[in-house]
DNA sequence: GAGCACTGC
């Protein structure tokens, strides 16, 4: 064996496998070189960051090993499979579930859940059911806590709750305090804006926000079950209900109910005192995803304020988060209330205890349940984590015994495949009386049946590895895993206000997200977590993720404050408060596109635009398109929906397969660009009544995202139905030919400042800013060279790239920058 | 010559 497979990161006391690791053969050189060349020019740019890379370590490691104690995780939660099942934190390993994998659906809408029984909804078993499980909801690690956690949202209406995976929080805090008296329908006055007041309900329900569609459904579904009650619009009884985008499952007896972020924030524009809840309970702020940052924000306002829209009934809040920090969301809640005036007594309708008790928060810690995960630090730095986690692997296999999988945390779908081939090279000559080796890729975009291969049982005397992306720190829950390894990057993506420019770059992932890796190896059994760097690399660490409001573009935040009536953004309680230059870039940006009027205040077409599902620039293309009538609005809208969807354009690694799609696809394609193409696209999708499936397969176009463009187009063209932009009568799609002109100019008046044009050397200058930029090698217009262009993004991985792109002509785009 | 992960009346 050469001596590049000696690493060795084991345990001291236990000899290295180094026989058995020799029997490892090498691929024979001319491939192995060939291979090897390939892949370290393509990974040259993964690491070709900012970041300043680790040296190149010696061929041979010394064969010391630190170990550190062993530390449950601490991390994570609800843990969806994408299977779209059952949260993770509510599963008992002996919890008899037949009902739940027969359920499983997927979250579109044609799929809706079926009613839990038969269709006459029998209570009797319902209820049966949920007696079982109340037994295994005993055991969860929160239950112990439900009367110090009623007795706090009593005295209070804050309360801070952590809670480790596994702990059952998501699941059981709603059941835990619907049935309270604050949480009741109670009569109020609300006084109007003419003077006079209006009496309704406030509250009686509790809204719990996830991150992610599948959590909330899935939980609400586990929920149903827990309370032997239907799920959401199945029956008029039903208590528990979800809403998230395409898909709203609630009845009048809602009580419980389940939304995304997103879901929440919509209807905060409707009824911006949440006025049809007690509560509003918010799972997972550690994600720290955008709408979060504003959920809580708002909710600020609205506990620490007067409550005058709810007529003075308190809202109680519950944030919840696996991390311990919790000192900054305390803080930012207190500091609200110091900001307000106290409370008078008789303002607070329904609560009672002391005054000054009533602005306290409460906090509140509940231990997880997690077996505990040795770690493994590599003890030099890892220069090509790629070789590293091959030999990590193969130790593993060859030392530990069945059952246990390999999870292994990589960069992105480059460094995946790369890793696959090279272990199914070594696994070919690997002893045969070893158990077999079975790799399994996870990245988002593999196509979903190549995904559901991760969650099939392995055959017999087989390990799997199961080579991921990101994906499996949040999203994916893979049963079976009891040894991670972990590279310590992801890919991040930034946007750089002053280039207007989002960068996908190699970054170190924060010890936050390495415990909740790590964790992945503890959820059935004690497991270990190779990290592919050094102790003194992990302790330099950020402690937690940067916060997405950090690092995206802010204008549809902006708009949606607006739009809410925040009228001061600079005075907004932020969590975490976004640079001041970024705050400018985004509320240009939106004046830009006369979102806001001149004096900060949000327009008629921004408060339209608002109320889009679309980033604030598609939504005024879409106004702009509906001015040249219906046809150029139907095809506009057919584009958008591609672009605020993930890419339609599937690839593939095989040479013939690729050759008889592009021969397909060539009818598709317009010399006008991508956008016209989309177009073509979705015509054509939509006009196969037959087999879409096998459209799309023949096409290499992506059929999931083609079913997300369909929903997304039903959704946008619902909406301008309603607004008067489109006629009510759905007339079938009378074809027409498309009108490319209008359709471009369509799309300048939203992306005037996304444009480039032709320089004398060949290459792309932006026309705002004059910097260098590429057509994206998946773009129609690749190796074009024309007047000017016309992009939707603008993107940096290994360099600068226009995503999107069609030709358009100069006095086009001087005249929508003129019109600016 | 290239595709981290989420999400929206």
């Amino acid at each position: 064996m050469p001596e590049k497979v000696h690493t060795h990161f084991g345990d001291e006391e236990e000899s290295a496998p180094k026989q058995n690791l020799q029997a490892v053969p090498e691929p024979t050189e001319p491939q192995d070189a060939g291979r090897k060349k390939k892949r370290a020019k393509k990974r040259k740019r993964d690491e070709s960051n900012d970041e300043p890379q680790p040296k190149p370590r010696d061929q041979e490691l010394p064969q010391t090993v630190k170990t550190l104690s062993t530390k449950t995780a601490q991390k994570e939660e609800p843990i969806v499979d994408i299977q779209r099942e059952v949260p993770a934190e509510s599963e008992v390993a002996d919890a008899p579930q037949p009902q739940l994998a027969n359920n499983a659906t997927k979250s579109r809408p044609k799929t809706k859940s079926k009613p839990l029984t038969d269709t006459k909804t029998n209570f009797t078993s319902l209820r049966e059911k949920a007696t079982k499980l109340y037994e295994l909801r005993k055991k969860l690690p929160i239950f112990g806590h439900a009367d110090e956690i009623r007795k706090n949202l009593r005295d209070q209406d804050v309360m801070l709750l952590v809670g480790e995976t596994g702990s059952g929080k998501s699941t059981q805090i709603p059941q835990f305090l619907v049935n309270e008296f604050w949480c009741r329908p109670t009569p109020a006055k609300i006084p109007q804006k003419d003077g006079s007041s209006k009496s309704i309900n406030v509250g009686g329900c509790i809204a719990i926000t996830q991150p992610r569609r599948v959590a909330a459904i899935s939980l609400a579904r586990r929920v149903a079950e827990e309370m032997g009650t239907p799920l959401g619009s199945s029956s008029p009884a039903s208590k528990v209900g979800y809403s998230v985008r395409f898909d709203t499952s609630t009845s009048p007896s809602t009580r419980v109910k389940f939304l995304t972020e997103g879901m929440l924030l919509q209807e905060m524009l409707h009824d911006p005192w949440l006025t049809k809840y007690s509560a509003v309970v918010v799972d997972e702020v550690h994600e720290r995803g955008i709408n979060v940052d504003l959920v809580t924000g708002f909710l600020r306002n609205l506990v620490s304020g007067k409550r005058e829209g709810r007529g003075g009934i308190p809202l109680k809040v519950v944030v919840m988060s696996a991390t311990a920090d919790m000192e900054s969301l305390l803080g930012f809640f207190q500091e609200g209330f110091k900001a307000q005036p106290q409370i008078q007594n008789g303002e607070t309708n329904g609560a009672t205890g002391s005054k000054d008790s009533v602005r306290d928060i409460s906090v509140c810690h509940i231990k997880g349940r997690q077996f505990p995960v040795k770690t493994i630090y590599s003890p030099e730095p890892v220069h090509d984590f790629v070789d590293a986690a091959l030999k990590i692997i193969f130790q593993i296999h060859y030392k530990e015994p069945m059952p246990g999988d390999i999870l292994v945390f990589l960069t992105g779908q480059e460094t995946v495949e790369a890793l696959e081939n090279l272990v199914n090279e070594y696994a070919v000559g690997m002893d045969p009386s070893l158990p077999r080796v079975q790799v399994l890729p996870l990245f988002a975009a593999l196509p979903q049946a190549a995904q559901q291969r991760v969650f099939a049982p392995a055959p017999p005397r087989t390990r799997k590895v199961i080579l991921s992306t990101n994906i499996a720190e949040t999203s994916v829950t893979v049963a079976g895993v009891r040894y991670v390894v972990d590279c310590g990057k992801a890919k991040i993506k930034q946007f750089r206000t002053r280039l207007g420019l989002d960068s996908l770059l190699v970054k170190p992932i924060s010890k936050s997200a390495a415990i909740q890796r790590k964790g992945r190896a503890g959820r059935e059994a004690p497991g270990q977590c190779y990290r592919l760097y050094t102790e003194q690399d992990y302790l330099t660490l950020d402690e937690t993720n940067t916060p997405e409001i950090l690092r995206c573009d802010l204008s549809q935040a902006l708009l949606n404050m607006k739009a809410r009536g925040v009228d001061d953004i600079v005075r907004f309680p932020f969590l975490t408060r976004p640079p001041r230059e970024a705050l400018e870039k985004a509320l240009l940006q939106l004046l830009n596109i006369d979102a806001l009027g001149d004096d900060g205040s949000i327009s008629d077409v921004g408060l339209h635009i608002a109320k889009l599902p679309l980033t604030p620039t598609l939504g005024r293309v879409l106004l702009a398109a509906s001015e040249h009538g219906k046809e150029c609005l139907t095809d506009v809208i057919d584009i958008i929906s591609c672009l605020s969807v993930e890419n339609i354009f599937l690839n593939t690694s095989s040479e013939e397969k690729k050759e008889a799609a592009e021969a397909a696809r060539r009818e598709l394609y317009r010399r006008e660009g991508d956008h016209l193409t989309m177009l073509m696209t979705v015509r054509a999708y939509a006009g196969e009544n037959a087999d879409r499936k096998a459209w799309a397969e023949r096409h290499l176009v992506s059929h999931r995202a083609m079913q997300s463009v369909m929903d997304v187009r039903k959704q946008l063209r619902t909406q301008c139905r309603q607004s008067k932009l489109l006629p009510r009568d759905d007339r079938q799609d009378q074809y027409h030919d498309p009108a490319p002109v209008p359709i471009l100019q369509s799309f300048l008046c939203g992306f005037a400042t996304n444009t480039a044009r032709l320089v004398p050397d060949g290459s792309y200058r932006t026309v705002v800013g004059n910097q260098t930029v590429a057509i994206h090698p998946s773009s129609v217009l690749f190796g074009k060279k024309v007047e000017a262009i016309m992009y939707n993004e603008f993107v940096f991985t290994n360099r600068s790239y226009a995503r999107g792109v069609s030709a358009v002509q100069m006095d086009w785009v001087g005249e929508a920058l003129a019109g600016q």
